[in-house]
DNA sequence: GCCGTTTTCGGCCCGACTGTTTTCAGTCG
């Protein structure tokens, strides 16, 4: 067999979803949304398409769900010759840089079509001056305020608007959401959205709200302090744009559709889709006002959005219930299986935010940290954690002061100072001897076998030659943690959520690994968010222990975990799969 | 273009808001 192009998913998924948009732009029907749906689901694949071709051919290509002939035949030609003719052909009739230009608010397809046929316009660039000219303004279908919105919008794509980490736009979000929750017109507020499920990154955030005063709820939104635009402003529905960045919409919602309301906002977009096929397949209609009674033909022609008798709607739990399911947690809503489990009973009890009882990576002043070990065990013991390991770097990182085998040594001297002292004082957290062990290239570990053997919690990094290559890097790292010293290997991928890809490595080898040694792998709770959601539920799946750990370098970062649990939760994580939400004893004994 | 305990043909999730319209197309989520 000829050499095959490794095309990857995300560059499959882009050329579909360019078709989709291009079919959309001819008003094509229903075939755009064919392409976008595969594109979706090969978009979120953890298995290579190529790989998948290469052993099944166009057969295993139609197997997967949304892909027929016509969508795998195309894939096919992209892996023989890294092309697709049926794609270049759209491309060549109208030559746009459709990635910039979809990427501009309020421009869809019909837009981006028409402006290239009357205007040429072609990308961002041609877009600005058509606008700035009023030569847009006199397009049919625009106006002055079209041209307005999409100058801002250029401005908006070009500042790096986008998505947003959780753990900046979270706390954003309850400012906002404390502010309106203070407006007497306001008797109940929600933040739904992506925002609810916890992901990774934000886009927008959805609030809603119930209220018998719309109208003063709205203009009391769009007055709020920090908002840059009004992007729309209606008696249901407004949407406006913070000088953060952050983009908000509120929704006022009835009291007696606050579940159907809260459901369909909270997402994700294909979690609703299930819900409301499974609905359509009991007979029933659901959408944001609740559940129905299947609507009677006429009604539907007329366009009435509540026909029917409402079975449920009022809470979301009445929902799951009459689609014959259990609750789904928000975090869970993404439509991978949590219908399936839900139906069979099956759903993880997932991990509590409050299920934390130590943390075990934190810093203290003796490296990068900014506190004192008892500083830590005070504020640790504030927090009602039972116990902390302190894990300072060593000596190769050397722009943290790391210690050698001399000063960890010190340091425990300090350590059995402070918790001698903190019982005596009726402090109850015990501090752990630990350490955050630099894995050197060939993964050797940066102290000896001997200090490991002495300490309490033994964790591993890896903070250098981090572009190894793929099979380098993962056999650095399991070499790492077969060290029968090892307990936990700390943020595993090495990734920053927005500014630092994860090294080359591959993760189902190190979580062979990780079960075969009895390693705990670290779910890093600081923007590092480390092991990710799915790796957690790979993780979880191959029986292999976690712990959450805040990655604290001040006594006020301690047990701070919140994301951390976050994306365990995303990841089916039970209370059991984390090895710190146990007393200290029955933690020690997970520990190698 | 895809799909089938409702169908191999005829469906495909569905409603709100904007802007430019005078009844609606386009966009978004």
């Amino acid at each position: 067999m000829p050499k095959l192009h490794a095309v990857s998913n995300q560059e499959l998924a882009g050329i579909l979803s360019e078709i989709a948009t291009y079919l959309n732009m001819q008003g094509v029907a229903w075939k755009p949304r064919a392409y976008e749906k595969a594109a979706e689901l090969i978009a979120g694949m953890d298995e290579e398409l190529s790989g998948i071709y290469e052993k099944g051919g166009v057969q295993a290509l139609k197997e997967l769900p949304g892909v027929g002939i016509a969508i795998a035949e195309k894939l096919e030609e992209l892996f023989k010759t890294g092309r697709s003719q049926y794609y270049e052909k759209l491309r060549k009739a109208v030559p746009v840089k459709l990635g910039e230009l979809r990427a501009v608010q309020g421009l869809g397809p019909k837009s981006i079509a028409k402006l290239y046929a009357r205007l040429g316009v072609k990308d961002l660039r041609d877009l600005e001056r058509a606008a700035k000219s009023g030569k847009l303004a006199q397009l049919e279908g625009f106006g002055a305020k079209s041209e307005e919105n999409i100058l801002q919008s250029i401005a908006f794509v070009r500042g790096g608007g986008g998505r947003q980490p959780i753990f900046l736009a979270l706390p954003q979000v309850r400012r906002i959401e404390a502010l309106l929750k203070k407006h007497p017109a306001v008797s109940r507020i929600t933040v739904a959205g992506s925002t609810r499920r916890m992901k990774e990154t934000i886009g927008d955030v959805d609030m809603l709200v119930v209220s018998a005063r719309p109208n003063m709820v709205m203009e009391h939104f769009v007055s709020l302090p920090g908002v840059a635009r009004i992007y729309a402003r209606g008696d249901t529905k407004s949407s406006v744009l913070f000088r953060s960045g952050l983009q908000a919409d509120l929704r006022v919602v009835p009291a007696e559709s606050y579940g159907a309301a809260l459901n369909y906002f909270t997402g994700s977009k294909d979690h609703n889709v299930a819900m409301r096929q499974l609905a359509i397949a009991k007979g029933l209609k659901l959408n944001e006002y609740g559940l129905f009674a299947s609507a009677d033909r006429r009604g539907q022609a007329r366009g009435q959005t509540r026909t029917g008798r409402m079975v449920a709607g009022k809470t979301e739990e009445e929902i799951y219930k009459a689609l014959g399911l259990r609750y789904i947690e928000p975090e869970l809503r993404e439509n991978t299986e949590e219908l399936e489990a839900s139906r069979r009973g099956t759903l993880p009890n997932l991990i509590g935010y409050n299920d934390l009882r130590g943390d075990l990576q934190t810093q203290s002043e003796w490296t990068d940290g900014k506190d004192s070990i008892e500083t830590m065990a005070k504020a640790a013991a504030a927090k009602g954690l039972e116990y902390i390991a302190i894990t300072d770097h060593t000596h190769s990182l050397t722009i943290t002061n790391g210690l050698d085998e001399k000063r960890i040594q010190k340091q425990w001297t300090e350590i059995d100072r402070v918790n001698k002292k903190c019982q005596a004082s009726g402090i109850k957290c015990r501090v752990l001897k630990g350490t955050e062990c630099d894995i050197l290239p060939d993964g050797r570990l940066d102290l000896p076998d001997a200090v490991l053997a002495k300490l309490d919690v033994v964790g591993v990094s890896v903070h250098s030659h981090v572009k190894l290559s793929r099979k380098a890097q993962t056999e650095r790292i399991i070499r790492a943690i077969e060290n029968p010293h090892v307990d936990i290997l700390f943020h595993p991928t090495g990734r920053i959520v927005g500014k630092r890809p994860p090294y080359e490595v591959d993760m189902e080898a190190v979580f062979k690994a990780a079960k075969r040694t009895g390693t705990i792998l670290e779910v890093n709770a600081t923007e590092r968010l480390d092991l990710k959601d799915e790796y957690v539920r790979m993780a979880v799946s191959a029986g292999v222990k976690l712990a959450i750990n805040s990655d604290a370098h001040t006594a006020t970062g301690i047990g701070e975990c919140e994301f951390g649990i976050a994306q365990a939760r995303r990841g089916w994580a039970e209370k059991k799969d984390i090895v710190n939400t146990r007393p200290l004893e029955e933690m020690r004994k997970t520990l190698k």
